[in-house]
DNA sequence: TGCGGTACTGACTGGTCAGTCATTATATTA
DNA sequence: TAATATAATGACTGACCAGTCAGTACCGCA
């Protein structure tokens, strides 16, 4: 008897953490599986079950943590997207560079980089299945897109106030500074397959027109 | 007997067509029930059964003429949303007004009227449950996506040719002039329930942002 | 007036999957 | 080392639904 408990402690010894460490991140574990599965297969084209296998872990444990289908992905959305904007926007608020060299720097550099990351797809499930789980949306909303959008807008207020821009009705309108992303993210979730499109000149274009478009006159030393 | 008949007849009787109309006409009722519904509960979301109860038929009906449920979802994309592109891609290959004024004008008021009508949501459809179905990707692609994005190019191009516009990498990424719509009915599809956004002044801002960017010097005759 | 064909019906099948729960394994405590 | 608590398991349930098919009703025709 003692002996099988020592056998059965092989597996448990080999590296596995204690009961308590184990407890606290499996949940994180779970989320990442999930994360892989959703992006895979959508919100409703993923199993739990298929979740519960790729995190190494019984068919029912992911609800021991997460009640139901639709908090497990609240939890992904949680985890994976809000650190990226939350970093980025605290870029925005503190960067000393001229508006134009920031939105042609690190602003472009960023949107670059998510079109082509994992996360993006998040993106498209919410955009997909939001429709049906009003919570999720609202809280993508208030959390990501009000949020983002209200930083994009004192950007631009800036570069007005500064004398950088000229008014113009995009400050009332930051969407049209996000859409290009938006459709770069979607044509690569369903088109790329059948015609690759060029995402990072794409939203380089996006961006030169933009500021070709509102760059107050007599401030064009940097065009050429 | 012959009365039982006669009495089942009433029925028959009351307008309702011959045998023969009937038979060509169901499908196209078939297919309006379902856009209904896939409008409203998305493509997994719908069951057929509630179609068939829509268009006031039995469960098995639609099977009749159409072999699956993809099948039929193919068939709502080509009714509904084919005729309108053709409608503009007419417009703008045979248009003689300034590319500056068509675009300001008649291709403004169709993707301001495009994001407001029913057949937005059939986008919205397409992108959230496109990539689990590549059959339907592809045949979106080839009829709407691709043909339309050529259309647009051409029109850049007629517009540099003619010496409106100035040669930009616009002309390499048609995407950005669509961009901005897409945008728009994401937007209604999911947030426009926590903040209302005003699409028409939004595309108008859009368009002569991007025409601002893109005219040839010395046409500045429209700004003021 | 009845016959043949076909438009149409709806109960049924097979398969899927979210969520449950009785049971088992194991860490911790005494 | 035994008792206790709780992490984890996985077979199972209930609900759902696409797609089928044996049968019915009804039209047009002779």
């Amino acid at each position: 008897m003692a002996e099988t408990k020592t056998a059965q402690r092989k597996k448990a010894a080999q590296g596995i953490a204690k009961r308590r460490e184990r407890r606290d991140t499996r949940p994180q574990e779970i989320v990442a599986a999930a994360f892989e599965e959703f992006a895979q297969h959508g919100y409703a084209g993923t199993r739990l079950e298929d979740v519960a296998a790729r995190a190494k872990v019984s068919k029912g444990l992911p609800y021991l943590y997460f009640k139901t289908k639709v908090e497990l992905f609240k939890a992904v959305v949680k985890s994976v997207i809000t650190p990226a904007f939350d970093a980025i926007r605290g870029q925005i608020e503190t960067t000393t560079l001229p508006t134009e060299e920031f939105i042609k720097g690190p602003f472009l550099a960023f949107i670059q980089e998510l079109v082509k990351s994992r996360r993006a797809v998040i993106a498209r499930l919410l955009i997909g299945e939001g429709h049906k789980h009003p919570e999720l949306t609202q809280f993508y909303f208030e959390h990501i897109v009000s949020r983002g959008l209200q930083t994009l807008q004192s950007l631009i207020d800036r570069g007005v106030a500064r004398g950088e821009f000229r008014p113009t009705p995009l400050r009332d309108f930051p969407q049209l500074i996000i859409a290009p992303v938006l459709a770069s993210i979607l044509w690569r979730g369903l088109f790329e397959h059948y015609r690759h499109l060029d995402t990072d000149r794409l939203l380089e274009t996006h961006v030169n027109l933009l500021l070709d478009a509102i760059r107050a006159p007599g401030t064009k030393e940097g065009e050429r």
